[in-house]
DNA sequence: TGAATTTTTATTGTATACAATATGTATTTT
DNA sequence: AAAATACATATTGTATACAATAAAAATTCA
């Protein structure tokens, strides 16, 4: 019966991981959570197991559970890996995929092309998230899977900044983004792996220059007393 | 205190999936684990939360803990993935490695050396799994890292049969290993990606071999009744 | 006999109480 | 007043008892 529970406890904790609603670094309160989810401490300390062992949570002996850090020193690392695996990915899944699996991804891009139109934050990241993650299963190799799992908490949580932007050349690119996974989609649909690997190529590559200017801002102007031309509204507290 | 009692548990545990000692597929005694580790279920299901998590168990809801299965279906991706993967690896680690890391690397080539030359398959097998984890940690990619680790529970548990082996081109074989073993730390010390990726490729090229003979035992003469031409002796019955 | 149902047994899952550890506060000492 | 120590509090870790579920055995009914 209360495997729902417990799965929903893994679900929720997740989600505000990698929406950012539980900071990086911050620490959980195991009573708190265990009066919020209505359950004691065993089962929970079950689920933050878990969550740490999938990269979202770090525990320490003595001293609990903290929210996964995303410190610099990783990022030269993950902009290094996450193109071959998600290169690698497409592939396997253009090769491998399931008319079911191709029809719960369409349904998933139903749900990113909603949440883009009302502009809900929160359902762009985890429908997008979600988007990849079946684009994940499809590949069917589970070697290659736990990568793309860590790479795309990360991923995720970056790309908040991104979605919560109200600027306008962000919102195109988000445009271009849902187009490109509809590209994909076909490319998968049709079993044409190079294409689905150049596709996913260009959507890094836009995934790849937002991420840039959120590690390194826009620089100021010379002159610090003319306007600033392009307002880019980019907050980097998070990094 | 007993934060080594916990890690103890994980470890044997662990050491019991990747010697095959826990045969694939068989259940865990919550009852029995706990008599053997002198401790209560609480910590000890938190451990095989982990174990579960990092991909040597499977937990099934209400029905326990078993040993992740090896079987036929994987194995393709297994083929596919491993290459990239190790050769990856190699090249982050020959780019990376620190002279701490490559000091504990040569150590344990040393274990590796006496275990092949006393012929004491758990700790060859053990060994040669360290040896390579320590490659992986001078990777320094926690986006990698989760798929190398995957990778070498199923790789290390395909190889018993090959330390087991009695057959003397298994054991020039293993020599050809721990040959190469030494060229790579060398090339990972004086810090040549391209030379690393390349013995790692030769490396993989004679597991992948000795897993073809496992998994396709040579073929039985065409006249049953000549003896046998090269005696070879591989069981696999675990497969 | 044999299929279906109930009862029993074993195993897994959860709550709670207690122990161990870490952290924060007060007190003592210089 | 500053440092050091002792004490108090909060948090984490573990053991145990009990509840829920699954598996096995026994019983019933056709």
């Amino acid at each position: 019966m209360q495997a729902t529970k417990k799965q929903t406890l893994y679900d929720t904790l997740r989600q505000r991981v990698l929406t950012l609603e539980l900071a990086p670094g911050s620490a959980l309160d195991e009573t708190i959570l265990c009066e919020e989810f209505g359950v004691s401490r065993t089962p929970l300390r079950e689920i933050l197991q878990r969550l740490a062992a999938h990269g979202y949570l770090e525990i320490t002996a003595n001293r609990g559970a903290t929210v996964s850090s995303m410190n610099l020193s990783v990022m030269r690392s993950f902009f290094q890996t996450a193109p071959m695996i998600y290169a690698s990915i497409s592939r396997l899944a253009a090769e491998n995929a399931t008319p079911v699996q191709t029809t719960q991804l369409k349904a998933e891009q139903r749900q990113f092309r909603i949440a883009v139109k009302r502009n809900e934050v929160i359902d762009m990241a985890m429908s997008n998230h979600r988007f990849h993650e079946i684009i994940g299963e499809m590949a069917a190799s589970p070697y290659l899977l736990p990568s793309l799992q860590r790479l795309q908490i990360d991923h995720t949580r970056m790309s908040q900044t991104f979605y919560k932007s109200r600027n306008r050349t962000d919102h195109e690119r988000i445009d271009s983004a849902c187009e490109q996974h509809e590209q994909l989609i076909e490319a998968i649909e049709k079993h044409q792996p190079a294409t689905a690997v150049d596709i996913t190529r260009q959507h890094w590559e836009l995934s790849r220059h937002q991420f840039e200017r959120y590690v390194q801002p826009d620089p100021l102007p010379i002159d610090p007393l003319s306007p600033i031309q392009a307002p880019t509204q980019v907050d980097n507290h998070a990094l």
